[in-house]
DNA sequence: ATTTTTTATGCAATCGATTGCATGTTTACA
DNA sequence: TGTAAACATGCAATCGATTGCATAAAAAAT
């Protein structure tokens, strides 16, 4: 009403609004009321089932009873009631994300990607973080899982052991995308890179810039990312035939004081390695600061290549060589998997896993050489 | 059924494991029909009002047909079907959050306070991003609203002339908090931090250096937001008696080439500011790389003050002084709001405003004397 | 033993939208 | 003109949980 009265007359507007602000009862009793379905068939005479049909674009419905029907709604200021139509058609019209943590620019981008894909197919998207913790892991599933959520995209808890949790949306053909971890259960895709490619990517770089005693800074060697990434660096020492020893691998995990640990293990290392590859970003950020600081050289001294390719990289000098990890393509089509799969285009049953492409991004941190 | 004769005869749970395993077909068609109350009615032998009366711990049922049913229902793996529940009560224990683009720490952080919060009061948290666009920040309000949100947490687009497109939440009585906005709208809260008094500190800190021609770069002077920091920024010049004139102010988006650009501005100005307010980390990282790229030596030559403490700040030489922006207090204090709201503490009508605290990190950047 | 109170449970309507089936109406074709 | 086909619309059940009101049963009071 107001609106349409708006559009022709200011005064009206004025009116409404002096209204609105000094009768908030009358206001909002006013506008509380919600439209529905059978409001609308009452005012155009016919039945709710038509309403219904009409506003689905059903054929069976006359194109002008249509028309009608769409115009009366609109001036009500009718909205679809979700609940009702989930509770009949039994799908939220939603995905849940369930992510270790809300703390990276890399989960940030990831997110982004989950979300445009999501939207643009009408999906909504319902967040959730594990904190790393397993049990909150587990309890974020049950909590999904009771919200009916019609899919779910989850990047693993770096200490889960299985996927016991998920068990619940198999169960129910709720599909699952896993992102950045495999496993081969069935009824469960992933999607993720190729990360023994990835370690043999960055050791083999260090060896084109000459470097022959390379350490290797992880967070942890249990996951199987990690583990591949380890192995592949590995491979490409042992295809230079150069020698390792598994002293030269630290483990720490991603913070400030651990990392700053772990830079000063490598500095301990005699012989002193030339090179070192570390597993993320921030620590490798870290650890150069650090080197700098105890006068060992980057890359003169200790070549370093990272991995995430995070934003951090580009201001540290020297700048940081690392792993381009494709954040938003992931979650765009951990997405899209779902949304296929939501839509009957590809079935749990041939669930697969989907590799993205990872390049190697060559900054100062790492050029020996010219 | 095979809940129950699991919890008798061991054997039997092997059985239907072997089933499971190798009949995925009767598996999934077994497992996907969901319990109600009915269910439980049925099996209990009581009506389905007093199951649900049960569930709910209602005072009317004898304590031991709750514990019967509770029993019972936990057996056969019933879950509470949220939209039948949605569509009776009319509400969705699910929280919307629009934020501008999440791309940043501050945005993760923000978004990981509200997370929280929610979470611990039951309630949902469904994302959206209106990547900086008007239009799909009103299109983003329309579909939450849709989705029957109970309240909306908002960081608004920095065109967002208005607040139009939120009046459907008004008007319905549905809570709204901005975050980082001023509009004193009846019916909408907002969360915040006092920006005049961060202009104004920031200002304050470069003078006690020493500094004398002081610059501002922001990304735009129209937001409320931005124009009060400039003018803290400006009264404290004012208030120590410090000459200023507006080309001072340079005006560039956040983005990596426009920052390069201000920087280079400042630098050609005549004589050189000795000092440097940025409105945001990103650009003051950007800038003192640029500096240092031609010879002008931070802070030195040019003294540095960012906003946000992004980490970034930590990570370059020289390290950034900056104005701690409290994202993820400010998101918990947001859903806290809100989720007070609905539960009717602090009704709408009572809406304020709640400001938090800031402060200033003081680092290498802007220290010139000692 | 009878009445009142308390306690426990059930009935049936409600929340809105959807949809299979039935029915009524119009058009087309023989 | 009669009849099949195509088109439009309505009826009523369904999705699951909630809840005001009624009632039955047990306990307490008289």
């Amino acid at each position: 009403m107001n609106g349409i009265a708006g559009d022709i007359i200011i005064t009206t507007i004025v009116v409404f609004l002096f209204i609105f602000s000094y009768n908030p009862v009358a206001h909002s009793m006013d506008s509380q009321k919600e439209i529905t379905i059978y409001d609308i068939a009452k005012k155009v005479k016919l039945s709710a089932s038509t309403v219904s049909r009409a506003l689905q674009d059903h054929p069976a419905i006359n194109k002008k009873t249509k028309k009608k029907i769409f115009d009366v709604a609109e001036q009500m200021g009718y909205r679809s009631n979700l609940f009702a139509r989930n509770l009949r058609q039994q799908r939220t019209m939603t995905i849940g994300v369930m992510v270790q943590e809300l703390n990276s620019a890399f989960m940030t981008s990831l997110l982004s990607g989950v979300e445009k894909v999501a939207n643009e197919a009408g999906y909504g998207v319902v967040i959730i973080d594990s904190l790393d913790d397993v049990e909150k892991e587990a309890a974020n599933a049950r909590n999904l899982f009771n919200r009916r959520i019609d899919g779910v995209i989850t990047w693993l808890s770096s200490g889960a052991k299985n996927l016991d949790h998920f068990n619940v949306f198999v169960d129910k053909s709720i599909p699952v995308v896993l992102i950045d971890s495999l496993h081969q259960q069935s009824g469960i895709t992933s999607v993720g890179i190729d990360n023994r490619a990835c370690g043999h990517m960055a050791a083999k770089h260090l060896i084109e810039q000459g470097c022959r005693r390379i350490a290797h800074i992880t967070s942890n060697l249990k996951t199987p990312v990690n583990a591949l990434r380890y192995k592949g660096f590995r491979d490409a020492l042992a295809e230079n035939k150069i020698a390792f020893n598994e002293r030269m691998v630290v483990v720490a995990p991603v913070t400030e004081e651990d990392s700053i640990e772990a830079a000063k293990k490598i500095m301990q290392m005699k012989p002193l390695p030339d090179g070192v590859f570390i597993n993320n970003d921030f620590t490798a950020a870290v650890c150069i600061r650090t080197f700098l600081e105890n006068k060992v050289k980057v890359p003169q001294d200790i070549a370093v290549v990272g991995f995430n390719n995070d934003p951090i990289g580009t201001f540290i000098r020297p700048s940081l060589t690392t792993i381009n990890y494709p954040g938003k393509e992931m979650g765009a089509a951990a997405a899209r998997t779902l949304i296929n799969q939501l839509n009957g285009v590809g079935t749990i049953e041939q669930a697969s896993n989907l590799t993205l492409r990872t390049e190697l991004v060559v900054r100062q941190s790492s050029v020996k050489k010219r």
